[in-house]
DNA sequence: ATTATCTATAGATCTATAGATAATGC
DNA sequence: ATTATCTATAGATCTATAGATAATGC
C-alpha cells in the first residue's frame, strides 16, 4: 500500500526493519535451511516488497552474519562472566554446559551449515571466526584449569574442549522446538517430548561425570552450580 | 567424446555409472553441501553431460536416498551383530559408540541437513526414517539393558541413547576430513589433528564413562571391547 | 534533501525434458 | 531392439539493480 519512510527517532521503534528482517530470516533458516531459502521469503516473512531487502541487507551472507554472531557471543558471554563468578572449575564448566545446551535448544540452526557457509567467505566472517576461536579456547582452558586442580581426569584439554562443544551443539540433531518438522526420535506414546531445560541439565550431567575423576562428586556440583548461576 | 552404451555384463564393472554417481554426489554433498550442489556439477565430477544424469536418477533427492540409506544402515548392522556377540551391556555399548563415531568422521554429511531434507519428503526417504527407527531403538534398547543389569546408572533410556547418537554425530561439527574446509577447531601448532579412531575412542571412553555406575571399571570396558571386536 | 519503499526487469542459473545419435547384442 | 549418451532448449526461479514514487523533517 503507502510507501515512504516509517518514524525513527522518537522511540527505537520495535518495529524497526533490520531487526525484523533477522528475525524472519532466523525463523526461515532454521526450518527450510539457509540454502534453501531465498531472499523472497525472507522479505516476505518481513512485510516486505522482495527488492525492498537490499536496501537493508546486501546479501544473504550479511543477514547470516548478524545471525550467527550470537551463536558464539551468548555462551562466550556466560562463560566470561562464570570465570569471575568463581566456584570450582568443575561447578563452572557444568553450569556452562548446561547454558550452552539450553541456547542452543532455542536457536535451531544447523552449526554445521553455518560453519561451511562461514568458511566460504572468511570476510564476511571474521568476526564469526574470532569469536568462535575464543570460544574454544575458554573451554579448553577451564579443562586445564579441571585438570589441573584434579577435579577432572587428565584428558587431552583441546579434544575434551572440542568434545563438550559439539555435543551441546548435537541436540540440534534431534531436539527440534519448530513446529511442522519432524524429530529424529521416536515419537513414543509415553513421554515423548523433553524441554530444553530438561536435556540441557541431562547433557551437563552426562559430559561431566565423563570428565570428574570423582564422578561421586558430581551432586555436589549440581548443587554448587545452582546455588552460585549468574543471573 | 563417444557416446554408446559400455560393457556391462563381462565383469559387474567397477565404472557401473550410479555407483560413480553416488560416489561423486556424496564427495559433493559433503563439501558443499547438498542444498548447494547441483545435479550439473555432480554429472560433471561422474564425467557425464548434464542431461545425462536423468537418465541414471529422476531427481537428486533420490540419489541422496541411496547415499542416506548408509548413515543408519551401518551402524544398525553393527549394532545388531554386536548383540549376538555378547559381552556386559556396556561393553557392547562401548563397541558400538566407537564403531559409529568412527564410522561417521568417515561420513561427513550433514545430518542435520539431511534430517530436513529427508523430513520434508517422507515417501523418498520412507526406508531412511524406519532404519533410523530401528536405530534408535537398539540403543536405547541396549542403554535400558544396561541399566538392568546394574552396569549402568538410572538414566531415562530414550533421553540418553538420543544423546549418545547425537554425539557420535557432533564429532561433524568439527572433524573434516576434506580438504579446503576450515576446521571449527583452532589449528594450533601443535597437535593440531586427530585420528578418526583417537577420536572416536575419547568419544567412546567418555559416552561410557558419563553412563557407568562405577566409571572404574571403564578401563576393563574397553580391554573387554577390543578382545571381542566383531570382523 | 533524505529515507524508504515500490514496480519492472536484466541476467544468471538450474531443473528437466525432447529428440538425435551411437554402440552393442540378438 | 536396447541401452546410454549427447545437444539444445523451454521454463522456472533467484539475485540484484535501475529508476520512479511517496512521506517526512528542515
Amino acid at each position: 500500500m503507502a510507501a515512504g519512510r516509517p518514524r525513527k527517532n522518537p522511540t527505537p521503534t520495535t518495529q524497526d526493519p533490520r531487526a525484523q528482517i533477522v528475525a524472519a530470516a532466523s525463523r526461515l533458516f532454521a526450518r527450510r535451511g539457509i540454502a534453501a531459502t531465498t531472499m523472497a521469503e525472507i522479505a516476505e516473512a518481513a512485510g516486505l516488497g522482495a527488492s525492498s531487502l537490499y536496501y537493508w541487507f546486501r546479501s544473504k551472507q550479511q543477514i547470516l552474519e548478524v545471525i550467527v554472531t550470537d551463536v558464539n557471543r551468548l555462551p562466550l558471554e556466560f562463560a566470561e562472566r562464570a570465570a569471575l563468578q568463581g566456584g570450582s572449575p568443575s561447578v563452572r564448566l557444568w553450569r556452562f554446559v548446561q547454558f550452552d545446551a539450553e541456547t542452543l535448544c532455542a536457536f535451531p540452526f544447523d552449526i554445521n551449515e553455518i560453519h561451511r557457509l562461514a568458511g566460504e567467505d572468511e570476510v564476511t566472517f571474521a568476526r564469526y571466526w574470532q569469536e568462535r576461536q575464543r570460544l574454544n579456547d575458554a573451554v579448553e582452558h577451564l579443562v586445564a584449569e579441571g585438570t589441573r586442580s584434579g577435579d577432572l581426569l587428565d584428558v587431552d584439554p583441546r579434544l575434551a574442549a572440542l568434545t563438550l562443544l559439539a555435543n551441546d551443539e548435537a541436540v540440534q540433531n534431534w531436539y527440534r522446538p519448530v513446529e511442522g518438522i519432524r524429530l529424529a526420535g521416536r515419537s513414543s506414546e509415553s513421554g515423548g517430548d523433553y524441554s530444553p531445560a530438561e536435556i540441557a541439565t541431562f547433557v551437563a550431567d552426562f559430559s561431566l561425570r565423563g570428565l570428574l575423576r570423582d564422578p561421586g562428586t558430581l551432586p555436589d556440583v549440581r548443587a554448587a552450580a545452582a546455588t552460585f548461576a549468574p543471573a
